[in-house]
DNA sequence: GGATGTGAACGACTTCACAGCG
DNA sequence: CGCTGTGAAGTCGTTCACATCC
């Protein structure tokens, strides 16, 4: 931990900062040179948000900015890094080896950001011993004791719905920290196990949902 | 439109609420019997908020319930989604042919729900030409004539990030109406085509960050 | 000068509590 | 009596505007 602030200030990152500060980290990743500083409305232009907005989540991290100049990219990305946990790599399996799972599990950005699949489970016969990726599908009757015996902190659920509670029942005994659920059902999961759900119909549901109020919102009118 | 109330009312339909409108429309539609009428605290407990956020949800969208009664699921689902803008069918678009584009064409949600996927592009020639779903894969530079000819509204974007925005921007000129974005980029539309991106490393990240935060939270002390 | 960090105003969303009605 | 609908209060997040510091 450095001198500079640290995420010991009296502000906290809120869940929907969390958001942005993923994007801001891409943005920092892409910047040319990390030797150049880095200031909040350059972020915000590139994320689409407000200047304001940006030094206000950034300001939760600590005094990371030098008044008059700006940040130093490196040493936000690192902070960014550390306040979403991202900073070391985190042990995931995943469970469910259809479309979407194996879309998942091509899918290189995990694995760039630190996220390890050490293990794939799928409950179909004609699946479990399948070699995807460098890893072979596991019958679901071992998730339990991978997961304990392996140390793994995270799942990625993409199971039909139908199985998607019991999975996550089994994957809480085994002591699971973090369960990303793709499946379209509202998991029951105790509090010390977090939860955060995709559903990709609702996300289409809400793209209709703007489209169809959207009719009355002025012209562009772009002055640039 | 019924004689009850409509969404003519002053109240407005917030983004936060149409996600959970989604959530409630699929606790409606496994109701038991559409003849037992359904409370908010019930759809409540099926989605996991309290009943007073059903309650303010569902009167955004008119006079709905009897008091001392409750909702009656099939007129309810019915405004629903008339207010979520699937009461009708939206012709669809998907581009990208990877992983994750044949997951969400294999996808039956979408289809259930009222999307019809009319057409499915790819730029890269061992792909142009097969079938998938029962939709041949077309050559990228058809995107926008068919587009235009066949009405479609809504597009699914699942390639590559260094295509997505000139790909949008195709879309764009072709008179689409939404996009639903799965490339990590920040896409740049004019105001009146409106944008969802899901961005699945971010999601972890959001994961992550909500395990690293859950430290120091109290122990269940389930009561039940 | 120029950009950060932040009190204060503002706005959006959620919860409370209860009046109103079937 | 039970459940909805809704003012009022409360909470959370965003924007404004400017003092502060390099």
């Amino acid at each position: 931990m450095s001198d500079r602030g640290a995420a010991s200030e009296g502000m906290r990152v809120s869940r929907a900062a969390a958001q942005r500060l993923s994007l801001y980290l891409r943005c920092l990743t892409a910047w040319p040179s990390d030797a150049e500083k880095i200031s909040s409305s350059q972020i915000a232009a590139a994320v689409g948000v407000s200047d304001a907005q940006v030094r206000r989540d950034l300001a939760a991290l600590g005094h990371l900015g030098q008044r008059g100049i700006g940040y130093e990219p490196r040493e936000l990305a690192t902070a960014i890094r550390e306040a979403l946990g991202i900073h070391r790599t985190w042990r995931v399996v995943l469970v469910g080896v259809g479309n979407l799972g194996r879309a998942l599990l091509r899918y290189q950005g995990f694995r760039a950001q630190g996220f390890q699949i050490v293990a794939v489970f799928d409950n179909q016969p004609t699946k479990i011993g399948e070699c995807i990726e460098g890893l072979r599908v596991r019958p679901l009757h071992e998730l339990e004791a991978t997961v304990t015996t392996e140390g793994v902190e995270l799942a990625i659920l993409t199971v039909p719905k139908e199985a998607a509670q019991s999975v996550a029942d089994a994957l809480v005994r085994a002591g699971i920290r973090g369960i990303l659920n793709f499946a379209p059902v509202v998991l029951r999961l105790p509090q010390h196990v977090q939860l955060v759900t995709v559903d990709l119909a609702i996300q289409l549901e809400q793209l209709t949902f703007l489209v169809q109020h959207a009719n009355g919102v002025a012209p562009p009118a772009f002055n640039g």
